[in-house]
DNA sequence: CTCAGTGCAAAATGTTTGCATTGAC
DNA sequence: GTCAATGCAAACATTTTGCACTGAG
């Protein structure tokens, strides 16, 4: 439950890190890119984009330049692209450089727990290796049905 | 690679299986739903609906009813359905009753491989535990650069 | 004969793109 | 001043839905 170290605490910082890497791949620092991280900031799991819209100060910004945002949060690695299988994608802001975690979703009204447990490293060596296949990653979500909804 | 227990070897047998969870459903065999698990039938990994709907005779049946068919195949527990976050969702044939498995895809070419290895079901049991979730399940799938692309 | 299932067309949803304008540098 | 980024509208892709018609039981 790494509580200290969630975006949510770390504002200014950040902030900063966003200047600097923008700088370093020659983009810019604009004010929808600052209000789309202060939404991400503020929400401690995965949002859709069109949620983040909703989060805007009415009129903030275009739903296209979320989408763009997110594809280039994204490949910054500043971002996290999750799906829950409803269709939309969603985002996280990424803690720090190793807050690879997975989630548990309800099936009835979508709430969302953080998980920390991952597919053991060691097995999914060895499936790469078996297949031939080099860098591997995975995508896993627990679903299932919350104590308030059962 | 239990090759031996692939629907593609069973054909008789699961047209009769699906004949008789039909009729327990009181749903009707049509054409269209015979036509559709054949085209399942001859394929090892999961297609997409328009992937079904090309495989088909030209014009043996409308996208719209593959849609349906699948909802229905899957609440039959006939199907399984798969996301590749590709934004399609796709479909496999269920060999029997504990086929269940994952895929790992060739995120240049789309080559699938499957996978049999699977997350930890005691890790899935304590997962559920602590959150007070129930009736868990999860997806998982892995992404990599298989052989021929690399 | 009846009602589930179908085809067709239209709508809904999430996402991407073209283009003229704006604004960060 | 330049070129990346934006807003807006239109295009796209997948999936869903309304409705009249068809056909399995």
């Amino acid at each position: 439950m790494k509580k200290c170290s969630h975006p949510h605490h770390q504002g200014r910082e950040n902030l900063s890190n966003l200047t600097k890497q923008l700088r370093g791949n020659s983009r810019k620092i604009t004010a929808p890119r600052q209000a789309i991280l202060d939404v991400l900031r503020q929400h401690e799991h995965p949002i859709t984009s069109k949620e983040i819209l909703a989060a805007l100060p009415q009129g903030e910004c275009d739903l296209a330049t979320i989408y763009r945002s997110m594809h280039l949060l994204e490949e910054m690695g500043m971002v996290h692209r999750f799906d829950f299988g409803d269709g939309a994608a969603r985002f996280e802001l990424v803690a720090d450089h190793d807050d690879h975690h997975h989630h548990l979703v309800c099936r009835s009204c979508s709430k969302v727990v953080e998980i920390t447990d991952c597919f053991p490293p060691e097995i999914e060596q060895r499936i790469a290796a078996a297949a031939g296949f080099k860098r591997v990653s995975h995508r896993l979500e627990f679903f299932g049905i919350c104590p308030d909804c059962q």
